[in-house]
DNA sequence: TACGATCCTATCCGTTCGGATAAGTTACCT
DNA sequence: AGGTAACTTATCCGAACGGATAGGATCGTA
């Protein structure tokens, strides 16, 4: 079974070698950023199994994973990461990921998943994917009005109420109402306050 | 040898531990969070080397391992981390730490770190210390003076104008003029702005 | 049909901001 | 001693903002 594992992390990738290859039956490549992960699949195919760690260099987000499913030609690419929250994953998936990896998984799981994904199964951690969604989408935008949220994007792009009102073509006073109303709603003082708010809670 | 490995990734962790015991002559204790590492630090003393995970339940920034120095009484502590920065490694170092230890080492140097340190001596890799600080600390504190900085942290805060005088001690137009100032040198148009770059900036 | 929620517009008023300008004080460096 | 940079205060003015208030339009639901 080949499997191919990109990993920036050193310390992880070589001694998850040695474990793996420990298991038998694995002939495993390592590498430490996309671009190599990218030229191995173009040079050394196929794999039976290729494992992305989302944070890596060259990964950019998802983008790297989806642009291994292209060029892997049907071979399997899954998810590695420590920090990814649920909604990477099931992002990952939704590209067509064969799987989604944590970090926080044991060993010997870690091994039974490889081998899972490796004959074709779909595989997450259940625990990790069924996890509530921290406070849901956002406690915030929950309470906000279309136009709210709308008048919320601008204010967090540094706009002033009079640019706000015209990309959303309406008058000012209509804008600074909205202003009004949804500070009162996030609990902000300010528009200065307001927008940290926003971003804090991830808004746009 | 006795060493504690305190990590929240059980893939690296279960990893690392057989890695580490297949060198031969050493004894690996190995938990998932800080509270964990403590109490075993507590019952199970002395250790000739503790690791703690930078990114961990409970650690804190570098509280944890300023508390695991403390009531280790001589212990020697070190940090191992994925994502930590140079100044974080510094500040590791500084505390007392034994060493600090990026996941990004090989497997093979790492063996030899942990031995390095348990004999007493301080480990970092070189060319992680002496790497650039990525665009110094940041390219926006560099030009501001430091009135600038504290106006601008007060702004971050959500504050008005009004309200900053009043924590700075000083008038309002002045408060006004480095806002004015510093709005020129990190680029906004207004202090909503302002606060957004201030943050993307990783400020405050 | 009546009600309520949402969205839009408008006016008014006081406050806050943003910018320009002028000028004083420290402190440090040459 | 002179020069520079940072910090400070002040005044003035126009623009933007924050809040209160009072309508009107639309839409879905009771």
């Amino acid at each position: 079974m080949r499997i191919l594992i990109a990993d920036d992390h050193d310390l992880l990738r070589d001694t998850l070698v040695m474990f793996l290859e420990n298991e038998g039956s694995m002939v495993i490549a390592a590498v430490g950023t996309f671009s190599q992960a990218a030229e191995r699949i173009e040079t050394d195919a196929p794999y039976d199994l290729i494992l992305l760690d989302y944070n890596m260099p060259g990964m950019n987000g998802l983008d790297g994973l989806k642009s291994a499913i292209a060029m892997g030609d049907g071979q399997k690419v899954a998810l590695i990461s420590g920090e990814a929250t649920k909604q990477i994953a099931e992002a990952a998936l939704e590209a067509g990921a064969s799987g989604f990896v944590p970090k926080s998984l044991p060993a010997k799981s870690f091994v039974n998943a490889v081998k899972f994904m490796a004959m074709g199964e779909q595989y997450a951690p259940i625990d990790f994917m069924t996890a509530p969604d921290e406070a849901e989408t956002n406690p915030l935008a929950e309470n906000l009005t279309d136009r709210e949220l709308q008048v919320l994007k601008g204010l967090t792009q540094g706009k002033a109420n009079k640019e706000i009102a015209r990309d959303l073509d309406v008058s000012e006073p209509t804008v600074k109402l909205h202003m009004k109303t949804l500070y009162r709603k996030v609990g902000a003082a300010n528009r200065t306050q307001a927008a940290l708010i926003a971003r804090e809670a991830g808004l746009f």
